[in-house]
DNA sequence: TCTGGGGTCCTAGGACCC
DNA sequence: TCTGGGGTCCTAGGACCC
């Protein structure tokens, strides 16, 4: 298999680039911030169409920010500073307060996300979603993919990218997923890398072990203790000693990893397993002091599920709650339904259910609710089975009453 | 001024069944 | 005098990813 991995890059101001930018914080609309520095700069005409006009000092600074935000992402100006993604805002303000920060806007993501893959399925339509920003291509049968070891390929798609939506895209070249992802990182942004297989040992080895897609801060930790920095210390490693350390599984991938060796195909399409909605408080709650605010925010968020089910087209079996404390720490609870639901009332009875089995005296910084063991409802109406929600929104009230 | 939101997958124990 | 054993489902937690 010849795989491609490609990530587009979404900071659209270009004359941003090069500077430290900080994407992140509370729910803002990049409209909103728009219309914000038109208010501001009310002399200035300038327009969203000419997006590169916008002059720096009208950006805000992240040393304003308040709240409980983190970073979506950063540039690699910012990320001289050691800000990164996951990072509070204002732990990253700390590190560099001359900062810009863009608001997260979920909403011309995904609108941007569609267009970069519709173009992309045009040129190679065997394409795996990675998120809202990434993709896995197979090329295998791409017409003239293999010119220049898919670098032509490669190049096409960038281009095709940037003339529709003005974004640019790094993308890695190579055998198979795990090492067309570790690629793709070689030339950001905006960039092409491909690695053979005969590359492993000079490209790949040198890398920390923390690269490798599945590799993540907990492994890297246990990793260390054993002396196994890069992907060339793993690779020298016993396959039989990692599976004894690190457990059958996640040993014996361990090993492969390090060799390069990834069988996984692209996979087109696949069925989501869970949805669900979760919010974090802007300053954490009580079930006591704060019920009736914890109440107005626990249905919310069972409407915002049940929502997404009947937007998308599913029922759902296991209901889950999940409960973060003000010490960080989480706990879920979830039950499986004798019958599959899709309505708020239901979803919002056993989660309420589910609540009444968590310890609700200390203070909570977030709530969630979820619902798993999903069946697509054209299946599910085709077995001829009757959601059954009558009398459910009747019960949920004194229910919910109790635990909140 | 710590630590979002939406996911997937794995593990591990207990219940239950044959 | 006993402590089989495999398969599946359910639940809770945790690692990891974008």
């Amino acid at each position: 298999m010849d795989a491609f991995y490609a990530s587009v890059e979404l900071l659209r101001y270009p004359q941003l680039k090069g500077l430290p930018v900080v994407i992140g914080g509370g729910r803002r609309r990049e409209d909103d911030m728009l219309a914000r520095l038109r208010l501001e700069q009310p002399d200035y005409a300038w327009s969203e169409h000419k997006l590169n006009e916008i002059p720096l000092d009208v950006f805000p600074r992240i040393s304003g920010y308040t709240g409980r935000g983190v970073i979506t992402t950063a540039t690699y100006a910012a990320r001289q500073f050691g800000v990164g993604s996951a990072m509070g805002v204002m732990k990253a303000a700390k590190l560099c307060p001359d900062a810009i920060l863009l608001p997260v806007d979920f909403d011309q993501y995904r609108h941007y996300s569609q267009r970069f893959k519709a173009i992309i399925r045009e040129i190679a339509p065997v394409m795996e979603n990675r998120g809202v920003d990434e993709v896995y291509l197979d090329f295998t049968d791409v017409p003239g993919g293999q010119r220049e070891d898919g670098r032509v390929l490669a190049r096409l798609i960038q281009k095709a990218i940037y003339d529709d939506t003005g974004l640019t895209c790094s993308v890695g070249v190579a055998p198979n997923k795990l090492l067309a992802k570790m690629a793709s990182e070689f030339n950001k942004p905006n960039g092409i890398a491909i690695v053979q297989p005969e590359d492993l040992q000079t490209m790949i080895w040198p890398l920390p072990c923390r690269k490798v897609n599945g590799i993540g801060p907990k492994a890297e930790a246990k990793l260390a203790q054993h002396d196994i920095h890069t992907i060339g210390d793993l690779a020298q490693r016993d396959r039989l000693w990692l599976m004894a350390t690190f457990g059958k599984s996640y040993g014996a991938w361990l090993h492969d990893a390090a060799h390069g060796k990834d069988d996984r195909p692209v996979a087109m399409s696949s069925e989501p397993v869970s949805i669900s909605r979760e919010t974090t408080f802007a300053h954490d709650l009580h079930a006591v002091r704060d019920r009736e605010a914890l109440s107005a925010i626990f249905t919310r968020l069972c409407e915002q599920v049940a929502a997404d089910l009947q937007r998308k087209g599913y029922v759902g079996k296991t209901i889950g709650i999940k409960l973060r404390y003000d010490n960080f720490q989480s706990v879920t609870r979830d039950q499986t339904l004798e019958r599959h639901v899709q309505h708020a009332p239901a979803i919002r009875q056993a989660a309420g259910q589910c609540l009444k089995r968590v310890d609700l005296q200390r203070r909570l910084r977030l709530l969630g609710v979820r619902v798993g063991s999903l069946m697509k409802l054209e299946d599910w109406q085709a077995q001829g089975v009757r959601a059954d929600t009558s009398g459910l929104a009747a019960q949920t009230e004194s229910l919910f009453g109790d635990n909140f």
